[in-house]
DNA sequence: TTCCGACAGTGGGGTCGCAAT
DNA sequence: ATTGCGACCCCACTATCGGAA
């Protein structure tokens, strides 16, 4: 199949705007497909490459190449050449790259070129990813929608998925079952703004400390221990003491999901980005690890012997925790009956944040485990903190903020009246907010950039944050987690916004 | 008819490892 | 030795579609 139709059916797919067309389209492709072709039109068309990422981004891809005038690329060709982008490296290997993709650019027709630069930065634009992948695979081979997408969650991957379902039907989705030693996407949370509104939506459930770390699912089975990240990377060589502690619990075969976290010789929490660095870690592990240790904490069991848990109730799939694992290494929680519960949970919240947790977890107990999805039955709370800052500048925004002022720069008041730039946001705006503020701050700007603009410090705006952490970036040596948008304050002026001193103040804990 | 769950898009900061300078 | 880039951790929020209520 010629790359050619795959971009040609990706812009139609881009230009509409219904789902079920987007889903229409794909299918009629993964039809015409043959079966070598189908393990890189399926992933291609969900805007991915199954190579994953190759160490290309904009300023390789930056440079324009003239394209060719008529389409010659087969997948297959394409894929084979970017395998081999992949396996570049060493001196001379930015040169090399580039060549390889001038090559491949140079052999594209401009419809091409777009789909291909798409697909190396990620960013296809196309309105349809793996989930409305997954439908337009169910469409073309008669298969229950809900089926497939199960099996691809289990399967932690669409493109085996749909190689074995094209090859025999919808029966080949049977062999997807969860099984020791093969990562499955995770279950994740909602927010939620408050226990009381957790508590009021989900009945009885369990309130869990939320550990700020990195989630783990670590998968055991005889001697062979594998950990695996969020997005089902192996990370089992960095985490010495993660591996250790599972072949110390007393079970022969499991898959339990947890986070991984740092703690203190005093057993308070490392912040995220100490924790973060350590697991980053892969090349000098021992000292790492000596410096900076890590140990697992589980919250939910996905099999235990040879039991597949995952439709069972949360109740119940935490009742095989607690047998397998022992309390110092399962997150504390506390149950709730119902709402009359809601003064006893906001008391864990407040002990789990006086500890240095990020928050709680509240999690419905007759839930079975979503993996790949956002369970509605999980539910984070988080404490938010907001600040009226002032606004120094703007960035040009891309895709559907083309034209618009989006990225706001922020800044904090100093003493000396002045103001320092604590981090950018994009968050929470609105249509009508991007228009309004694009306006605005054209109004008020001091400086045109290529990038955006430089305006009069007048503007301010409440912003709400998750937290403070270091900055090596910003020169206040602080910068905001999470930042984002709650409205403007037309009401207040400049000499009203926040103070750095008073931002260090509000967050002791964190020091510049 | 209205409501709400699921998705895609739009980017944020930090850290590590690698290659270029 | 330092700098720049890309990958990958953490993530919030809005717009939209389409099925559920």
């Amino acid at each position: 199949m010629l790359l050619a139709r795959l971009a040609q059916v990706s812009r139609e797919v881009a230009a509409a705007s219904a789902r079920s067309r987007k889903t229409a389209l794909l299918a009629e492709l993964f039809r015409e497909a043959a079966a070598e072709d189908v393990p890189v039109v399926i992933p291609y068309l969900a805007g991915r490459l199954p190579q994953g990422r190759l160490g290309v981004g904009w300023k390789v891809l930056g440079r324009p190449v003239p394209p060719a005038a008529e389409p010659s690329l087969t997948v297959r060709e394409v894929d084979a050449r970017l395998t081999g982008l992949g396996e570049v490296s060493g001196p001379g290997a930015q040169a090399e790259r580039a060549r390889i993709v001038g090559a491949l650019l140079a052999a594209a027709t401009e419809d091409e070129q777009r789909f291909l630069l798409g697909l190396l930065t990620g960013e296809v634009r196309q309105g349809a990813l793996d989930a409305v992948a997954v439908e337009g695979l169910a469409a073309a081979t008669g298969a229950p929608a809900a089926d497939v997408r199960r099996a691809v969650m289990l399967a932690g991957s669409l493109r085996t998925v749909a190689a074995a379902l094209l090859a025999d039907g919808p029966p080949a989705l049977e062999r997807f079952r969860l099984t020791v030693g093969r990562p499955v996407l995770p279950m994740l949370a909602h927010s939620a703004s408050s226990v009381a509104e957790a508590v009021a939506k989900l009945g009885a459930c369990a309130v869990e400390e939320k550990l700020d770390g990195i989630r783990v699912q670590v998968h055991r089975d005889g001697r062979t221990v594998r950990i695996h990240t969020r997005t089902l990377d192996d990370i089992t060589d960095r985490l010495p003491e993660v591996h250790a502690a599972a072949l110390a619990l007393p079970g022969e075969r499991f898959v339990l999901d947890g986070e991984v976290i740092s703690f203190t010789a005093e057993g308070r929490p490392r912040s995220f980005q100490e924790t973060a660095g350590r697991v980053g870690s892969r090349l000098d592990v021992a000292t790492a690890a000596a410096a900076v240790p890590v140990a697992p904490v589980f919250f939910d069991a996905l099999s235990v012997g040879d039991r597949d848990l995952l439709d069972l109730p949360f109740a119940e799939r935490h009742a095989e925790l607690a047998r397998l694992v022992p309390e110092p290494m399962r997150v504390r929680r506390t149950l709730v009956a119902g709402e009359e519960d809601v003064p006893r949970a906001e008391e864990f919240l407040a002990r789990t944040l006086e500890r240095g947790h990020e928050g709680v977890v509240v999690k419905g107990l007759d839930a079975p485990y979503s993996a790949g999805r956002r369970g509605a039955s999980w539910l984070k709370v988080k404490p938010v903190h907001t600040l009226d800052l002032v606004v120094l500048g703007a960035e040009w925004g891309h895709g559907r903020r083309t034209g618009r002022l989006s990225n706001l720069h922020l800044g904090a008041r100093t003493e000396d009246g002045g103001f320092v730039m604590l981090g950018k946001t994009f968050k929470g705006l609105t249509d009508a907010l991007l228009a309004w503020q694009t306006e605005r701050l054209r109004e008020l700007a001091v400086e045109e950039k290529s990038w955006g603009v430089l305006v009069r410090p007048e503007l301010v705006v409440e912003i709400a944050y998750d937290g403070l952490q270091r900055s090596t970036r910003y020169p206040a040596g602080v910068t905001l987690r999470f930042a984002r948008v709650v409205r403007y304050r037309e009401d207040k002026r400049p000499e009203e916004a926040d103070t750095v001193a008073t931002l260090l103040a509000a967050h002791p804990q964190v020091r510049p």
